[in-house]
DNA sequence: AATTTAGTTAAGTGTATGCTTAACTGTCTT
DNA sequence: AAGACAGTTAAGCATACACTTAACTAAATT
């Protein structure tokens, strides 16, 4: 079983890697061949065949073989999931930040009082 | 010097463990000292160490020492900063599949005027 | 049929990561 | 002053990661 949690750690592991975000970035503009992800990338193509799995392991890409040509196109589910991680954190942390805020403006105006 | 990629490189490695991203999660609900961070992790304090030392070097934490105590908080720049990425990557993607959804239509709409 | 093209597999190498235990440094409590 | 507490450093170990070269398969071209 694939659990919520590994997903995210396969995902953000795939992300932290240049390499793996031009990939994604060349992807997000529409489908690609290995060879066309391969290009602009200064390394061998067993290594780049080794990124595109990792992309395709965490479920960021998926790819299909057509006669001897593998088309890669982005799959954004993955990517909205770890999105939406981050998301949840800032957005819990500005809630909390701006009670303390609050709490502060609160402060300011009891000093108010005292004057 | 620390470029943009290097920066999310970063980030997204420190983000890719279940351990950090408890971390995160907890001090997204406010401050937490070293202590209270390893509570619920089945793993010694040198590893937990080591885990906020990843968290800090890619800025996603910030401590400082108090006395004996080490209180940590988040810092939600970088964490902003890893999710603008993921949105723009995906936004691009949407915008060009929404032009292919609007180009299918456009197909579906001639094979209607052939009928 | 021979060659080029596109991708793949296998094996090896150096470095990084995630953990451990043991020993240690300051700070607070009694 | 003695001990407990909170955290830190150092060293070692096993696994994972990012790459390489060499050898290979299968599809398209000439």
């Amino acid at each position: 079983m694939l659990n919520e949690s590994s997903r995210l750690d396969r995902a953000f592991q795939a992300l932290a890697d240049p390499a793996r975000r031009g990939m994604l970035a060349r992807l997000a503009s529409g489908p690609a061949t290995v060879s066309e992800l391969a290009l602009p990338l200064a390394m061998s193509l067993p290594a780049v065949l080794q990124h595109l799995q990792a992309l395709e392991g965490s479920g960021l890409i998926r790819s299909e073989k057509k006669g001897r040509v593998r088309t890669c196109r982005l799959n954004p589910g993955v990517l909205s999931t770890a999105e939406q991680w981050l998301v949840d954190r800032r957005s819990e942390w500005e809630v909390r930040h701006d009670r303390f805020e609050e709490y502060v403006m609160e402060l300011k105006d009891k000093e108010n009082d005292d004057d």
